[in-house]
DNA sequence: GGGTCCAGCCTAGTCGCCCTAGGCAAAAAA
DNA sequence: TTTTTTGCCTAGGGCGACTAGGCTGGACCC
């Protein structure tokens, strides 16, 4: 019998792909196995279970970003950096709705701690410097900057901003200025 | 045979609940039937399906949520009345989580219409009148405030803030300090 | 009080998904 | 070539969503 060549790399890919295009709630084992002409018992040689399956979804979409962000950043300083930041996060939450969901699952601390939510939370911290915050105010001010990029994409997604007929680009445009200004303005 | 004495109100609170004790994605039709010493099968008399049993429960939870916005908001105006709104907020997410997970299923356009989302965006609006912010500039401070809300509270809950000791609750207060000044002093 | 109706429960059964156990053949190693 | 490992298979159990069809307790009507 011909194999497949199922790898949990190529699984992986495969799981983002398909949660991109039928949302991460629908990517199952079974689905995926389907995709791969072969047995859905097949794939747990490859793959612990279906949360781990999830984590490494988790954990693909979250260097995939920290790259995106990486290279939009460079060269750029103070709101520069802040705008291309928003935006390469934005961009990539809009093009990979399913890569984008399956971030949001809870990983484990020392999973977390591995993965590339740690070039992230540098990355965001090195914006501040163009801002020159000091602990704690750094602190407080990258977690309300996640909160307000976060937020805003998740309810953009989930429909939140339909109901006025104001462009969100617009929106969205004016919150990086809003943020801007707080940050250059932090209250004491 | 007694009797259970189910109806589409009982059962969506008691989804509620046990969405509150064991997540909402643990949630089954077959769990609550359980919970009411009654098959399955029995509660499809009752909803329609698993689907119209969420958006039921995303529905109370969004009128509860309105509700206690409400009573927060009553007498206060300007940044009393942003604190006291997030706070009811965020108080809420904390104590339901489930009906808070709950709430982020998007309904479709009419049902959202008639749902208390209406409320709370009416609620937000009110706010910005103490910061005479004219339109468009209203709906972007709108979705930016309610952005920052969301998303903060819903990186707290999934531990994106775990990895640095600054304690949440004073990063809540400070962004909400960031958030009224920015209010205050909104950008051309 | 007896008959009728029907809401509210039931059993039985289908299907899809998750996951384990054990088998067999192809590919790789010895 | 022989042995080992690897990658797939079938079979099967458990659970959740949902449908079809049957029984019954209680409300209403005469």
């Amino acid at each position: 019998m011909a194999r497949a060549g199922v790898t949990a790399e190529r699984l992986t890919l495969a799981a983002a792909e398909l949660a991109d295009e039928i949302g991460m709630e629908n990517v199952t084992v079974a689905a995926l196995a389907r995709q791969f002409g072969v047995k859905d018992a097949s794939l747990y040689f490859h793959i612990r279970n279906a949360h781990d399956l999830r984590v490494r979804v988790a954990l693909l979409a979250l260097s995939e970003l920290a790259d995106r962000v990486a290279s939009a950043l460079a060269g750029r300083a103070g709101k520069d950096a802040l705008v291309a930041f928003a935006n390469a996060y934005r961009a990539y939450a809009m093009e990979h709705p399913g890569r984008y969901a399956a971030m949001q699952i809870d990983l484990d601390p020392e999973t977390a701690a591995a993965s590339a939510g740690v070039r992230h939370a540098e990355m965001t911290r090195a914006i501040l410097r163009g801002y020159r915050l000091a602990e704690p105010d750094q602190t407080d001010a990258v977690r309300m900057m996640h909160s307000t990029f976060h937020g805003f994409v998740s309810l953009e997604k989930t429909g939140g901003f339909r109901h006025t007929p104001r462009s969100t680009d617009e929106s969205w445009a004016r919150t990086l200025d809003a943020l801007d200004a707080v940050l250059s303005n932090w209250p004491a």
